[in-house]
DNA sequence: CCAGCCGATCAATCATAGCA
DNA sequence: ATGCTATGATTGATCGGCTG
């Protein structure tokens, strides 16, 4: 393990769990922006506010929430009902809920 | 209205009721088309000169050779010490290559030049990310004081 | 019109935290 | 102690938009 560990300067080391609201908060937008979980800008600098979290934490909790989310939908159903249940908000105004889902398309 | 309607469930699902966004289906598939520019020595790992203490991970399975039919998954390369040191210290020399410069990397390293480009890039954005964020306050991470808070209050 | 850059993501991995 | 899962961070590589 430190054999290896002179990767030059790996950071990743030492990490800590955000905090039980910060993840609270995340977890709220993520599911009420189901359809497009997608935080601009803004939003991010606003989450990494509430979260006391840096810009970059929240675009990485975003982008292992999808990733992770759609490699296992099932296992994210229970959270799914809890949050979704929380807040009604739901994104109709989904902006790429626009794109017609097309499925059933194999080459 | 209701465009969407949870953009109802497909035929056979062994998931529950789970509302199927686009977002979720894959992506990055690949986008190889006819296009072999810059490719010197892409493939074939090792080698490069002394004995590499082998990438953590273990075997360099370069898989995706020239013989890519279709979409192939696309694989984290582990890039060697040697070849992240030599291409740090270049970078420590200037942020940007030219071509020709860039050329002699990838060859000393045994990487394309796309490899090389794609390197300086995604190092010139961390580099951005580190230097940005971290001028004004005191302690980023790395030391003591916390940072996950959370009551806005 | 082509190449390179930027910004955002993806997707695979690493390494540690947390739990049983 | 031992083994496994959860989770934050890192990073090679891709996508889309913009530009000289």
């Amino acid at each position: 393990v430190m054999i290896l560990r002179s990767r030059f300067l790996d950071a990743r080391r030492k990490r800590r769990n955000f905090s039980k609201q910060a993840t609270e908060i995340l977890n709220e937008y993520f599911y009420s922006h189901l359809s497009n979980p997608y935080p601009s800008e803004e939003a991010k600098e606003e989450l990494a506010k509430k979260c006391s979290i840096t810009v970059s934490q929240v675009s990485n909790w975003f982008g292992n929430k999808r990733i992770r989310y759609k490699k296992n939908i099932g296992k994210f159903q229970e959270e799914a009902n809890l949050y979704a249940a929380k807040t009604a908000v739901t994104a109709a105004h989904a902006v790429a809920a626009a794109v017609q889902n097309n499925q059933t398309n194999s080459p | 209205r209701a465009p969407h309607g949870p953009a109802r469930p497909g035929p056979a699902q062994p998931g529950p009721r789970a509302a199927r966004f686009p977002w979720m289906k894959e992506k990055k598939p690949s986008k190889r088309s006819g296009h072999a520019p810059a490719a010197s020595s892409p493939p074939p790992s090792s080698s490069s000169s002394s004995s590499e203490p082998a990438p953590a991970t273990g075997s360099p399975a370069e898989a995706a050779g020239p013989a890519d039919s279709g979409g192939s998954r696309r694989l984290r390369t582990a890039y060697t010490n040697t070849q992240l040191l030599e291409l740090e210290k270049e970078f420590h020399f200037n942020k940007y290559l030219c071509r020709p410069r860039r050329v002699e990397i990838a060859a000393l390293l045994q990487l394309s030049e796309r490899q090389v480009k794609v390197w300086f890039q995604n190092r010139r954005m961390k580099h951005k990310r580190q230097t940005q964020h971290k001028e004004e306050p005191a302690e980023r991470r790395g030391g003591s004081a916390e940072q996950r808070g959370a009551v806005p209050g």
